[in-house]
DNA sequence: GTCGTCAGAATTGTCGACAGCATAGAAGAC
DNA sequence: GTCTTCTATGCTGTCGACAATTCTGACGAC
């Protein structure tokens, strides 16, 4: 998904940090290293160097002398980062509207509008990835690069649970049809209608994401594994 | 400063991030494991172990194959960063005052106030350390701890900046005595220009910073090493 | 004079091993 | 029966060595 160079530690990054984002080891548990290298055969040297680059993305923890967690997920986090996201991505739609000249925001318009026209009728993963990217392509306009790595950083953390497919035809990406009106208020020059519009999409995700924090949660500790 | 654990890693981690935050390291060279290891007299494992956390920080960016490389810094990166903190500051401040009650507010004022008052004619080390104190502080008062994460980040990615004494006396922490207004603004839940001050404040405290990051680079280039 | 090619050197990527610490479980005191 | 102490096990922290890759500089073709 993102760089899939042939590099023994990208394997490692890439397996562990699927199985992070699905919650294969369960919340708050010890990482065995050991165990962790001789299941994906390879030496303990890669793995330690792929968690360390997972506590980046607060997808594990570390406790010196203890060794890695798993990271713990509970609703108030949802609430945190969600908020966090929108102090971010409110500040690059102001930033954007400020500095980027018309042609660059009817361009921008342009693009995205068709892009939510041809993925009309997508699978979940799919629509997710619209989401994700269309926010991020938004928030790329303001064009800083710090901003856009934390937001990146936000999205990491939370995507997992958006493509936790729980029951299947059960779930939805809701909120996906507002983007036409943000397109709308950003193409206008309409801060202050953005940033509200942006604000209603967003809580509307959060809580939609909240509830599946605690679907997940009860669904990992049922199936006990050990 | 943070964790002073005896560990070997700890040890690499705090001499690495001192020397890359001072511009120990040319920016953007490459940095030789084998040499640093020599350097602390310890083995590559750690030195690895710390660059990797590193990362995380900023401070160092990474090249697959390629190894391990000190971060750039431009006015441009300032700029970025600085537009960012202010994004979650002023994001921060309308949720602590949309969340806080009034005895909270007021206990942090006094409490500010009076640290200030203490603080007066202070070394230079210690102004910027009250200056950021003050603002996490702030920023904690929204209780998002993921918020407050970033925020710390940031500070790191900048501080090094603030705390290179080119020429003793030349430089002052500025807009410390502006700190006074904000908190004022915050006691009597004005939301509006509680943000207003923040802004100006950052813009000053930016434009400081930049400044200082020129000044930093010719330095640096001047007495060329290597 | 410039570009492409090709060894040699240097540096990173990965491994297995051992030392030291943390944890868990058994044995004993009260 | 509960708490403490001690021991044994397992795990992390660190190391040195080798394999694989990248970089450097020289040589030769055009």
């Amino acid at each position: 998904m993102t760089r899939t160079s042939g590099t023994t530690v990208d394997k490692a990054y890439e397996q562990l940090r699927d199985q992070l984002v699905t919650f294969g080891f369960k919340p708050g548990s010890r990482l065995n290293e050991s165990e962790i290298a001789q299941t994906l055969s390879m030496s303990r040297a890669p793995i330690r160097e792929a968690l360390n680059r997972l506590i980046a993305d607060g997808l594990v923890s570390f406790e010196p002398g203890r060794g890695f967690f798993c990271r713990r997920l509970s609703t108030s986090e949802v609430n945190d980062l969600y908020e966090t996201r929108f102090d971010l991505e409110s500040g690059a739609i102001a930033a954007a509207l400020a500095a980027c000249d018309d042609a660059t925001l009817e361009s921008f318009a342009m693009t995205w509008h068709d892009r939510h026209a041809a993925a009309d009728g997508g699978t979940l993963d799919q629509l997710v990835d619209l989401d994700e990217a269309f926010h991020l392509g938004l928030s790329a306009l303001a064009g800083n690069a710090s901003r856009l790595k934390y937001l990146e950083n936000i999205n990491y953390r939370i995507r997992f649970v958006r493509r936790i497919n729980l029951e299947p035809g059960t779930r939805r990406v809701g909120g996906i049809s507002e983007h036409a009106k943000l397109i709308d208020a950003i193409r206008h020059r309409d801060t202050a209608q953005a940033i509200a519009l942006l604000r209603q999409h967003l809580q509307k995700s959060a809580d939609e994401v909240r509830l599946q924090v605690q679907t997940a949660l009860a669904h990992i500790y049922a199936d006990d594994v050990a």
